[in-house]
DNA sequence: CATGAATGAGTGTTCATTCAT
DNA sequence: TATGAATGAACACTCATTCAT
């Protein structure tokens, strides 16, 4: 809630630029408008996430770990600003769908990244997908949720490619 | 949020057995009774984490991943109901004392844990500590909060303790 | 609307001796209070007619349309203060099935009054009887909306009985 | 309100086929358009009015009164539409003057029609036009208003004439 | 001490009105 | 002159907090 107060309609519009009944011109309520939001955010994480496995594909699997760590860093920190806010906004939207469709994609655009590993082969790669986007997207959120201090944010940059190489490494097969 | 409704005084009053009236007589205000539940929630996991620490020193590092998780889970699992809501309700209270006492005393546990390895040194002993608590406390969250089936449980339980076997021996010496 | 200025739910809380909070703990809505009050008048209206008809049961019809007039006419005035403004409101609210039971009530009252009358004979009972109702309960409406001064009043004292028996005189047989 | 939905004025504008601010260069707020609408809807009834009492002037009471209802019933059925609606509103407007105006002029038109009446003389003629004229248009608002069927709109055409012409002989000398 | 009715500041939302194009 | 996006005051309703019983 840090920056931005109480998530009124008044103080959202205000910072926006426009009054409420403008705000109400365009998003039918409250909720709309923060799904909006949210919607927005999530879709240039997820295209971020999209393109850097695609251009990642087929590199080793240092490269692509420390590549799509970088480029989802990068991403959440370029939006950082309502990021946090959004995250405790969401639990009162119905956002089920907008979640489930968003991990979705990440999903298959990681999935065919590991696929295309070329020092790796992984037995259950939906387990492994899962897995590996649940520990980046978990461990990047809650380094960065109570403290996004340039020195958590190294220790992330270091440490997290790392423990996504390890993993896989481990569960790859030969 | 479904299953508690809106969490307004009355009803949370109610659910506890008393009167609104007499809830204020126990606590100042609405932020102090959640800080409190917060707190009490934090606790059983904090002491959760320390008695596995202590019951898991000195043993190898695969059986060390494997009970930290285990232990975490549990606790974590025991309080499921409310757990999910009070991480949406954090965000309102200023909770950023509390998580720092908490982190802290999870850090010391768990550093004492890494330290009492027989099969690995580590250089940046609180790098490495602050690494494997984010991973563990953030995949778990992330796996869990938009669906905590028995399959994604699963999931987590077989591929967590992996994750941070294989990290902590990446980052070991020798 | 005159001496209630806008019928906001503050306005009418203030009025009605307590605050809004207040009378939300007793109404769900504005619609449902606004619903109450009306419910109450009519029913305070309806009580009168139904006791008029039952006493001046049997009287010939200069009696009873006399008595009928009267009754109606002093139970109105007695409620008065809202009234008027009642009319106004009843339009946004759903009261057809109010007004029609209301209505049932007076016309099953009218209705068995007319037939009790030893000096007339009505062929087509419930035809006279909406018109009766109509007559009288439109007259007195039309009459006191725009002036409610002592002259208007005197003059639907005096004219009302005249129309009701002229009327009643005219269709009944023989 | 049904058919209408909220009065809004942009909704009022482009049902009449403008925009909101063209409508307001021709009425300088909602309350001037309401009452210009009202003023005109009056205005239809009250020369209606007019032409049948002159149209009417000296035929015999039965003729009179049929003819009265009959014209004053058609006028108000040909603008039923906004009709109910500009009850509700009039409330909100200060259209005491119109009112007063309006009311004037039909007394006016139903005093001469009386007087000039072959069958029948009135000693006070103001009384009895007031008391005709509270009857007609008090009467037909109370039998429409709720219900406007067919059936509700015989029984006026049949009643009405009825209830006029008994109570002008009532009251009428000789 | 416990209660829960009363309070009223604060929130989401609407809609009459204005004014730049 | 016509437009309709922008405005913000005003309203219905909620809920944390108090206090008489």
């Amino acid at each position: 809630m840090e920056g931005i107060g109480k998530l009124t309609t008044t103080r959202v519009a205000e910072r926006a630029g426009v009054s409420v009944g403008t705000m109400y011109q365009y998003f039918p309520h409250k909720q709309a408008l923060l799904y909006a939001v949210l919607e927005q955010y999530l879709e240039h994480v997820v295209i971020a996430v999209e393109q850097a496995c695609e251009r990642l594909a087929g590199t080793p699997l240092a490269e692509m770990t420390e590549g799509l760590v970088h480029s989802y860093l990068e991403a959440k920190l370029r939006h950082m600003p309502g990021s946090l806010a959004l995250y405790a906004i969401a639990a009162d939207l119905d956002t089920a769908m907008l979640i489930a469709d968003v991990t979705a994609r990440v999903d298959r655009a990681v999935r065919r990244l590991l696929l295309s590993a070329p020092d790796a082969v992984f037995d259950d790669i939906d387990k492994v997908t899962f897995a590996l986007r649940t520990l980046l997207v978990g461990t990047v959120r809650a380094g960065l949720e109570h403290d996004a201090s340039p020195t958590t944010l190294a220790m992330l940059r270091s440490q997290l490619p790392l423990m996504c190489r390890a993993y896989l490494v481990a569960v790859s097969r030969d």
